[in-house]
DNA sequence: CGACCATTTGAAGCCAATCAACCTGAGTGG
DNA sequence: CCACTCAGGTTGATTGGCTTCAAATGGTCG
């Protein structure tokens, strides 16, 4: 299972090391395990890391690309409930539950994610305070964020949720070009309707009504921004 | 501050105390802070706990009653976040983050609410891991309340989640009645309407509409509802 | 080319937001 | 006792946005 020596931490070299969940961990207390239980998974772009209502296996950490997690309802409807981004776990919540994946992981772009299988994280977290402590920071994080999607839900228009949404993407995805931001598109523009809660068909709409504003212009899925930019808005998408 | 004995752990008479956030800690280890730091107060309907934007000052417990907790939006806007009831732990976002709540809490029904100091919640939490263990399985508890209400409001109707909210509500006020149950609504028209994301107006309208299915009948506060009873629907309601 | 997928467009109907008016009951003060 | 106010709630009319179903478009891949 493991792929690095057994004395060097298996996160050392990842950018994300001191804020990992893992960090706690040091040489004399526990690295056997850790060892152990890791490994390393890449991704291609629309591949599935786990699928929803299937057993937890372990504790995931995004290392590259982006991970979409995604619920699906029984009427066949779906919502995209959160973007995981290099340095996020995702799957503790089942992992720390009842076990069943409560969504499905599906990588949006190239990705890499290391996993800590089940057994390794559970003995892991008995014996580390630190990485309980971590990883309540994290759901505290997830916490903000579904508030926040929620407040916005039902205080702010889809159009401008759309913005809000293009703006958090484009500081993500997107690179200068003279004056304008220029970005592709992460995602399909199904999975930008289920990210502000509408249809497909209503979305095409609102990227138009937001292109009439003049600020963005779409060609497939590029995005381009150009100034007046508008200031990002407090509590924004993800 | 203390209003226990000092030997007595006080939640030890509360219906709750097994699964208590505070139960880890026992006679010979951080009982005195804990003591020290506990206090109780009694809540009118009405009454406010505590303010948004406020500084923390601790974590409280609701021991009788129902707080609601509310995020207030700069454009005077208001959404129902939760409900709390008895068992249910408030502010402890506020408590591990960044000090400042995020939301108001107000109590619905009179309550009591028992609070422990931020002082010495943190020292407690510092030296009982089983502490930190009781509050992640409460912020899961939240995540998954967060996540289901995003769903919620993308899959379904307006009337369906006030509906499903009814009979979740009906479940925690009701009471039997010959064949139908009834209960005196916890909380305004307005609060309602915040608590599905409507306007006032709007709730008033499908308060109408749910009453034209013949299931569900109002009378001021007083709700009645008649077979056949509608199944509670998955993920409902807070 | 044909099949398939993602996306867009159109038309119809429903629903929600908004603004305004009205109703009711509970104080309050003359 | 009456007029007043205030909070909570309802109703009406209008407007705009979203959903739904249907159909068209455009790109990709074998």
């Amino acid at each position: 299972m493991s792929d690095t020596p057994g004395n060097l931490h298996p996160c050392e070299r990842c950018p994300f090391y001191q804020s990992s969940i893992w960090q706690p961990i040091d040489q004399r207390d526990g690295m056997a395990h850790l060892t152990r239980g890791f490994s390393r998974r890449d991704l291609a772009a629309g591949e599935i890391l786990f699928e929803q209502d299937r057993d937890n296996t372990g504790v995931f950490c995004v290392s590259k690309g982006l991970i979409a997690l995604r619920s699906h309802q029984a009427d066949g409807s779906s919502t995209l409930l959160r973007l995981a981004y290099p340095g996020e776990i995702v799957g503790f919540r089942s992992f720390l539950g009842n076990g069943v994946h409560q969504t499905e992981a599906r990588a949006l772009l190239p990705s890499r994610v290391c996993t800590v299988g089940r057994m390794s994280a559970g003995r892991l977290l008995r014996d580390h305070p630190g990485i309980l402590e971590r990883l309540l920071g994290r759901s505290l994080a997830e916490i903000d964020r579904s508030h926040q999607r929620i407040i916005a839900a039902s205080s702010q228009t889809n159009k401008d949720r759309l913005t809000a949404l293009l703006i958090w993407l484009l500081e993500r995805h997107g690179s200068r070009e003279g004056k304008q931001m220029r970005m592709r598109l992460p995602m399909s523009r199904a999975d930008l309707a289920d990210l502000i809660g509408v249809q497909r068909e209503t979305l095409s709409r609102i990227v138009r009504r937001v292109e009439d504003d003049g600020i963005f212009r779409f060609e497939g899925r590029m995005v381009y921004m150009s100034p007046p930019y508008p200031k990002a808005v407090a509590g924004t998408a993800c």
